[in-house]
DNA sequence: AATCGCCTGTGAAACGTTTCATCGCTTCGC
DNA sequence: GCGAAGCGATGAAACGTTTCACAGGCGATT
């Protein structure tokens, strides 16, 4: 039992000991409906006796395709990413794959790695949100080699691969006009680096927006990336302004940033929404539970990942027929206490 | 370029190109030093100009062994669990493998899906931390194979794995002894469903504190499940009470339970910890960013994964020599505003 | 009665590696 | 000048599947 270096039992045992042939094991296993229900008894039961298991590797060398699906993300510990994993994640489990999470964290060079393995391993397709912007050559040869490729949360001008991003330009616009509705005209943007582009649009956004309104200055506390402690530093910062020059509401890039800003706001004294107006990005379920719920912009998160997964699979299926597509869905505006404030207990 | 069904370049190409066997090729992909510095490099071009990219199924079909590793957790969305991951994989990719995260949701169906297609692929080991009480014939058959299994936050009394956890009954009473020092004698424990060990050892441990202090109720607020809502619901159960039976403190079995209960509070309009002292477990980056930041009962859970990584792979290394170990990490409190008010810049 | 087609089942080839026994050649020691 | 040893490279076997051309058996159609 458990002896290290035991033969591995394989289908060759199983034919033995059903008598039947190799051929005829593998078709049980493949085509069920090929072979007599008398003989399939058999060999079912052979299985099941010497707790035969399929070894993949010998499937797909042999198939020369995977059944696994790889999803490489920025950020793992970002609620915004385990969401589209979890949409991403429905979608091939139905289809019978796996889905396989892998977390570049930011770093070129483990997006490397990552992308050197998944290739070695011919998975099935890849999914990803690229550490930069996403023309590097790593990705152009999985293409080549016909594994399909969908860009997750990140447009795409290129036309042989798809894409599912949202619309961030307009996101950001939706933030801006809520703001200015609510009466603003000193609006701070926190936010960076703005090398992501999902940063510089929605900031972009914003103006946008604002210049259409009119009269209203936008300011920009760039920061170094899009945690909750880079938040409260840029709370810090604004808190140290003298109040006549300080802005009567923010807009963060992402709702950990926004987090942070709470937070940093508060410690300081100032109240949110009645001193400062604030509004996040992602709406992710923190932002609805903070003490303060946070107006944000809402993304379909799962969708987004589901919709990346189906075109995979659809690309995996027929590549053939295949067109690719670049969908981009719209946010919304999720408004909540930290710009409007509620009459406390006033409706009862 | 691009065709499908080209074949694919191999090692075989690789060695007609550069005028060598297919095994020279093998040795200085394996092996550099075995072979001569000239031929090397005449490989090593040949596999440049063709692209050559290994085949991982077919080394792995020869090698009976494969170099990915995974980790199957309760929830993606959980950042406790996202840490542990971080931590596992710096481990894992350090040592050049491949660290694949496959999401259970706490649902068994899910979870055997799981289980058995990273058994057919003869993963090198299995981080888990189980959905039941982790005695299922799956995994025994996992390891009856030789497969290394290690169990995450989850003690184990078996001699044929590892495990690695942190002592929840010490963490209950850290929480429930703190509670008493701040003179509370009404507590409440939210938290559930009971059938989760977590649950049970951390009211367990409160429970035991308690009663060394003597005189102190703590009434059982049991909820579905450990999330935000949860918390809010709970939170509106005890906001309904008289304030004379009311609680002055509430224990919560995880922070996102936690930061349910405190907006809940506050939505009634009770201050935290002015009118309700609020202490929660894991401390999440969450904890520390609410706007009433957390009092929480600290877990190393980086830690954790490293830890359960590096057993897993010195298993594998070697199984033999390997002896299997239950290592228990020490959990302490992390005291912030949730259950000690601070004199606001009192100091300066 | 010969032919055809269908249904089951067979056995060998192929997938792309790694490993290992072997071989030719050079160098060394005596 | 001859055997031993060492070095580089070779080629075939093996890993466990899937696939495919084919064979045998049998009932139905001419």
């Amino acid at each position: 039992m458990g002896v290290r270096g035991m033969a591995e039992t394989g289908i060759k045992e199983v034919a033995l000991r059903a008598g039947v042939s190799v051929g005829t094991v593998s078709n049980v296993l493949n085509r069920p409906q090929a072979v007599s229900s008398q003989t399939r008894q058999r060999v079912l039961d052979a299985i099941k006796e010497l707790g035969y298991v399929r070894n993949d590797s010998a499937r797909h060398l042999r198939a020369g395709r995977s059944r696994t699906v790889a999803i490489v993300v920025l950020d793992v510990s970002n609620p915004f990413f385990t969401d589209v994993v979890q949409g991403a994640e429905e979608v091939v489990a139905q289809a019978g794959g796996m889905l396989v999470v892998c977390n570049s964290g930011e770093d070129p060079a483990r997006e490397r790695h990552h992308l050197a393995l998944l290739e070695e391993q011919r998975v099935q397709g890849l999914l990803i949100t690229p550490v930069g912007a996403g023309h590097h050559k790593q990705l152009e040869r999985l293409i080549e080699r016909g594994i399909p490729v969908v860009l997750v949360d990140r447009g795409s001008g290129q036309n042989n691969r798809c894409s599912v991003a949202v619309d961030d330009v307009l996101g950001g616009r939706l933030a801006g006009q809520h703001l200015a509705e609510c009466g603003h005209r000193r609006i701070a943007f926190v936010g960076g680096p703005f090398t992501i582009p999902q940063v510089a649009d929605r900031h972009a956004g914003a103006l946008a927006a604002l210049a259409e309104v009119g009269g209203i200055d936008l300011q920009v506390v760039e920061t170094a990336s899009l945690s909750a402690v880079a938040g409260r530093e840029a709370a810090e910062a604004i808190c140290a302004l003298p109040a006549a020059k300080r802005p009567t509401a923010i807009f963060c890039a992402n709702d950990l940033l926004a987090l942070g800003v709470l937070q940093g706001l508060t410690t300081n004294g100032l109240r949110v929404p009645h001193d400062i107006a604030l509004i996040g990005y992602d709406d992710i379920d923190f932002a609805a539970t903070a003490a303060v719920p946070l107006t944000s912009v809402h993304q379909p998160r799962e969708q987004l990942g589901r919709t990346a997964a189906q075109l995979l699979l659809e690309e995996a299926e027929d590549a053939e027929r295949h067109g690719h597509r670049h969908v981009v869905f719209q946010p919304h505006l999720v408004v909540r206490q930290s710009t409007v404030a509620v009459k406390r207990k006033a409706s009862r």
